[in-house]
DNA sequence: GTGTCGCTAACTAACGATCGTAAGGCAAGC
DNA sequence: GCTTGCCTTACGATCGTTAGTTAGCGACAC
């Protein structure tokens, strides 16, 4: 694994929270396992490459995960996981008002991108390579988190507040644009993932006709 | 090859356009590598694959294609020059006005997406199959669009009709939101081609805080 | 018209390599 | 003693690609 390769995203560091796996050597592994997923991706990447950089033999993996596809579904299902559940709290511990309900959700989705960037990626990048069974509790979530976007916009919509053309196009457009943050964040832009998020909020607001509008407080 | 496995776009028609390759058989051989590339990566897609479901075997494909690298290739780089070539022409087109200019980069980027929906979306998913250097020239492409986008916001911006809290990240936010369109847009979407891109082009001009212009006719 | 040559595009067979994973074994810790 | 976590060995499978062969087609010469 000596082999050159084309950079798709800008992270480099495979950072998952710590205590995620139940022991060292199974965080290890994953972290090991994200890294190199992201650079060579699912089947780029084989299990005697990352057992090597964990210091270890490929068939001792298996003390610890069921199979290689086990790995990127542990990493996968955190990732969707922790997405979700990061949106809903910041969507319960808003004010029910529409403005402070999407500043909310967009704050929480780009903040989600900015602290996992390599995650995310991967996340979306290989999907494919789960398979269908194992993959569809993955795409329930993704789902799931969309719809609670979908709703804040179509409260806001609907109450007036927000005016849009095309009230999915702009869900597509909030969604996507948090969603590319991921791609091309490092730690060393500019702006954390504070400054990132006020202004992505601006834009999320701004796509919904309220222009001008400050952004949530952030404490 | 019969696993099924977790779809993470929704196009699936690997459309390419027609006398893309020098002879119907290379057409073939890459209308079916892109779709397989799409659906298990560029890994996860043998040349056994391909072969098969161009109905000959995989050594022959070796007669039209030097490598799997190859064929990845010519996907990516008629993709990102297409791209390119879309978005200058388009520019060149247009009136010599921020908004006009804007308009026009969005369009083209946007219609690129919807026109080429699985390539654009391989493109941003296989780019680590290349080599550094079968991939550079790729990449330095993907950077001469951005840039083109990014003069004409950097323009607008100067200009006072564009005003932004971050230049860079509206770059960013207008250049992902469309970049994503190719990974839900499949044909019986409710709006067309055109449909969408007057939608995302009324958004993006939001983003850069011209609200309620109307968008460029489209003609 | 016929035969020959060269080229292209397909084939078969196989190479060297790598893959994910199973089975059995050993040592350390509790 | 039992469990855990590592090892080695090896399996069956697949991989991208090479080398050699064959068939068909078109061009050319006789």
């Amino acid at each position: 694994m000596t082999k050159k390769v084309t950079r798709r995203m800008a992270a480099d560091r495979p950072y998952l929270p710590p205590g995620l796996a139940t022991s060292d050597t199974r965080q290890n592994i994953l972290v090991v396992a994200l890294r190199l997923f992201a650079e060579h991706g699912f089947e780029g990447a084989s299990m005697r490459d990352i057992a090597n950089e964990v210091g270890m033999k490929a068939a001792s993996i298996y003390s610890h995960y069921a199979s290689k596809e086990q790995l990127l579904l542990e990493l996968l299902r955190f990732g969707h996981e922790e997405h979700n559940r990061r949106i809903r709290s910041a969507l319960n511990a808003a004010p029910d008002e529409c403005i402070a309900q999407l500043s909310a959700a967009v704050r929480a989705h780009v903040r989600m991108h900015t602290d996992y960037p390599m995650l995310a990626a991967v996340s979306n990048t290989e999907l494919h390579a789960l398979s269908t069974e194992a993959g569809s509790p993955v795409l329930a979530l993704r789902a799931n988190t969309e719809a609670m976007l979908a709703e804040v916009v179509r409260k806001g919509v609907q109450s007036g507040v927000f005016q849009v053309p095309h009230e999915w196009l702009a869900v597509a457009v909030i969604g996507g644009m948090g969603l590319r943050v991921a791609h091309w964040y490092t730690p060393d832009f500019e702006l954390d993932g504070d400054g990132i998020s006020d202004i992505y909020v601006e834009y999320a607001l701004r796509v919904l006709g309220v222009s001008g509008t400050r952004p949530e407080q952030r404490t």
